[in-house]
DNA sequence: GAATCCGAGGGTTTATGCCG
DNA sequence: CGGCATAAACCCTCGGATTC
């Protein structure tokens, strides 16, 4: 049942009238009235603006972008690294255009000659994405009913081009990699890392996470958490979803040199990290690209990127025929979809399945033919 | 002493998940 | 399915250590 009434009005001791509603910004606002009847009557001037959108808090029509950017950069939902790019990206994109000018004084045309400006200086995706917060910014103004409108409306600003797809590097020139890096003795100790990632398909950060314990008998690897770098520091994460819980079974020959590396280059302690510096934390990013582009250079293959490794590991998994369940398990994916692009990527199998329907409808036309079915 | 590599830092870009 | 949040990967740079 609908309110008959938009707001209250009653009367306080000193004998004058109060009147008083709800905001769309969820707080109280009151006014106070010699005569009852300008009370309702503001009331309903209050009622009026809000149908029209023309309604402003009191007070917050003069905040500018920046204000709105410091709140929402504070927000406690925000995780620590998304503040962390967030910030960066109000950093160099967007405070020296924006913090100073009134929200309601941002135009779609003022968007749209930003755009164009920081489009020369910005790379696509840095651009793409400081135009989503600045609307995100403007979209707590557009809440707060402060402006009615979110001013940035460039069509498809908000979502950069896509980039060229990766492509999985083949088991031989995996293989290959792992030669080169044992070929010498300063790389040779990230060569047991290469095939880890390459055959197993584990994500880099899982890798660097496992500790010697981790390595069970069987050639099994065991992955609980994950390590990353969230603003200069360490994060070891244990999986919120059981997804990238799992056990990953390597082949037999990498499974030996897996042994080997354990001898050679892993302390002795349970909790030893099976891949780190050589001074024992945990491995960099950046110094296992320059080490692995290095060694992708020397054997001459064409312009490789690390993280294909793990491609390499899910689309060999697919090629052998792995269900899209096994290929999530394996990979410690949550949803299908991304198991089923590798299962794409295995297309080859395309030829075996017409094979085997072959073989089937020969066996029935041979039935038919009142031959016994060879088994 | 120059060349090369390692390790680290920080900004940028891509991939994935989640939710309405 | 699109927008947003977040995780993860990429890329460039630089100082210091190591090797030649």
């Amino acid at each position: 049942m609908a309110k008959r009434t938009f707001g209250s009005v009653d009367r306080l001791p000193s004998g004058r009238y109060r009147a008083r509603y709800v905001g769309p910004d969820g707080r109280r606002h009151a006014k106070v009235f010699n005569a009852k009847a300008d009370a309702w009557a503001w009331l309903a001037s209050q009622q009026t603006d809000l149908l029209r959108k023309s309604w402003r808090a009191p007070n917050a029509v003069h905040r500018t972008v920046g204000e709105y950017a410091d709140d929402y950069l504070a927000r406690n939902d925000l995780r620590e690294s998304t503040r962390i790019l967030y910030a960066g990206l109000w950093r160099h994109h967007l405070r020296e255009a924006w913090a100073d000018v009134p929200v309601d004084e941002v135009t779609p045309a003022a968007v749209r000659s930003w755009h164009s400006k920081a489009s020369r200086t910005s790379g696509p995706t840095a651009l793409a994405q400081s135009y989503r917060l600045l609307r995100a910014i403007l979209n707590v103004a557009v809440a707060d009913e402060v402006i009615s409108s979110n001013p940035c409306r460039l069509r498809g600003a908000g979502t950069p081009k896509a980039s060229r797809p990766s492509r999985a590097l083949t088991a031989a020139e995996a293989l290959q990699l792992a030669e080169q890096l044992g070929r010498d003795r300063r790389t040779e100790r990230y060569r047991a890392l290469l095939l880890v990632l390459a055959f197993g398909g584990l994500r880099f950060g899982e890798a660097t996470a496992l500790r010697r314990s981790d390595a069970l008998a069987g050639g099994r690897v065991r992955i609980e958490r994950s390590v990353r770098r969230v603003g200069g520091r360490w994060v070891v994460g244990e999986p919120k979803t059981d997804a990238g819980q799992r056990t990953v079974t390597l082949p037999a020959a990498v499974a030996a040199v897996l042994e080997e590396h354990l001898e050679k280059h892993v302390l002795s302690s349970p909790d030893a990290l099976l891949f780190s510096t050589s001074s024992g934390g945990y491995l960099a990013r950046s110094n296992w690209n320059s080490t692995f582009r290095r060694a992708a250079h020397a054997t001459g293959l064409p312009a490789v990127r690390p993280h294909e490794l793990r491609h390499t590991g899910a689309t060999l998994a697919a090629a052998t025929g792995a269900t899209t369940k096994e290929l999530m398990r394996r990979l410690g994916h949550s949803s299908p979809a991304a198991a089923l692009i590798y299962q794409h990527a295995a297309d080859d199998r395309d030829a075996d399945i017409a094979r085997a329907l072959d073989a089937m409808l020969g066996a029935i036309t041979e039935a038919r033919d009142g031959n016994e079915r060879p088994q």
